[in-house]
DNA sequence: TGTGCTTATCGTCAGAAAGACGACTATCAT
DNA sequence: ATGATAGTCGTCTTTCTGACGATAAGCACA
């Protein structure tokens, strides 16, 4: 500790915002909620909210997770301290579908927000595709955005986001991205059971790239502990039946399945 | 945001606290201070300090290293928001030595500091060995420790250090570990100037492995980006004289170098 | 009942990468 | 000179990857 004064310790309110991604239709998609009061009225911004005097911060995401989503939260049992770079908590909705949630990074810029002084602890969920999101907490609205059109190159995209959200969305989709290299992750896109194709088409999605269908099945069931077989098949794909997987134990994935460079 | 009442937000105290890990005699070390006054009076903790009300965190990160360790920050500039994702902030000590300085993840844990409220934000700083620290703030002492001991299987390594700060450190350790594999942060670790052995060294220090000096020359020297000749040789290793190399422009190593397995 | 379309899955082949290890080089200590 | 130490270049074998042919098994529809 410095010398600086602790018993005079400047007051910061702390929050978490949260970056909500899912695979809809072929595209990564992010929660967004429309402000409904200043600053920044009328915007898009992630959902988030102030963390409670006796909350962890991986409570406090759970819970602004479950009131944006309906996700239940269902945190991992004796985690030990919150905010571990470990891996991260399940949460289940109704529907027992898997979600994942993890520490993104914090904010905390002093003039980040122009009321006070707001160190955000921002959060990366991954859920499956989910019913369209039911607006809750003072948000007016809640909607799906292509995470692309929101983080592309050229920011004339469309409207940007409140505070400092556009950063931190972009990092959070930078993590996802680099993250199913070399995690199984991907399978937090996924229903409880899925195919291979689902499984590629995540990838696709989430990495902006077509991938080999042939070479990519290959390697998934070669990855020890990545997919384990149920047993069942499906044709929802259309085409051939083909086999249904649940995701196994391994959370790293070796080899890594690396993105194709430019 | 939630229903939560803002204008009565919680007041937290804020902190940085510091995993500043260095290679000194073929181990990984990270640097503690002893703390002079309670809680925890006595125990051997990481550097770090409350966050001043106009600082960001990352110039709040930067300004406890220079405070402990003499390296004098020197922030990247036009970084935008601080707390990024993104690659981190360059430190030069006296001798012009680089360091690496990064956010690592915050904790927050309700009960994690006895006397308050307390969020951490750990970053994380990599250093080339440094001369014995040099005791600040109101540290009463400081040390180079090995990092095995410290996040040892067996707890029965070592006095256990202050608050979280064991997780903490363990947290760091290991994103020092991944983050070599499929970056070229492993020169942070080396002076501007190293030989393809020394490199070789750091890498087996972090993971703790030894690694055949053959093929990392090789998979080093043919990795583009990583390295750049500087066209001086030096036998400080003894030996036949080596090539000396300063770090590329590649922040990311494409292929990675991968860590042994089991 | 085919025919065609779609997706799944298996196989083949060439090139790249990685691990094991031999051989040679250049300096220092004695 | 001799040995010790460390650097650097090659070789060989195995594994992994990317490109792509071929077959399988459903569905829609004529």
């Amino acid at each position: 500790m410095s010398r600086y004064d602790p018993s005079a310790f400047p007051p910061f309110a702390v929050t978490v915002d949260l970056v909500v991604l899912t695979v809809r239709e072929h595209a990564l998609c992010a929660l967004l909620v429309r402000r409904g009061e200043p600053p920044f009225q009328g915007y898009w911004a992630l959902p988030g909210g102030f963390v409670r005097p006796d909350e962890g911060l991986a409570e406090a995401a759970s819970r602004e997770l479950s009131e944006e989503t309906g996700l239940r939260a269902h945190p991992t049992p004796g985690q030990g301290a919150d905010g571990a770079v470990a891996d991260g908590v399940h949460v289940v909705g109704a529907q027992a579908a898997g979600a994942h949630l993890e520490q993104l990074a914090t904010y905390g810029h002093p003039q980040r927000d122009p009321r006070m002084r707001v160190v955000s602890v921002a959060h990366l969920a991954l859920a499956p595709d989910l019913p369209t999101p039911r607006p809750g907490g003072d948000a007016s609205s809640a909607r799906w955005a292509p995470a692309g059109e929101l983080i592309g190159q050229n920011p004339a995209d469309g409207v940007p986001l409140a505070f400092d959200h556009g950063r931190i969305l972009a990092d959070g989709v930078e993590r996802a991205r680099s993250k199913i290299e070399y995690s199984s992750l991907a399978t937090a896109f996924c229903p409880p059971e899925f195919t291979v194709g689902e499984l590629r088409q995540v990838y696709e999605a989430v990495w902006g790239v077509a991938l080999d269908p042939r070479n990519f099945h290959r390697k998934v069931t070669g990855t020890p502990g990545f997919l384990v077989p149920t047993g069942g098949t499906t044709t929802r794909q259309g085409g051939r039946p083909a086999q249904l997987f649940k995701a196994g134990g391994a959370t790293v994935l070796n080899p890594p399945m690396l993105r194709p460079e430019a």
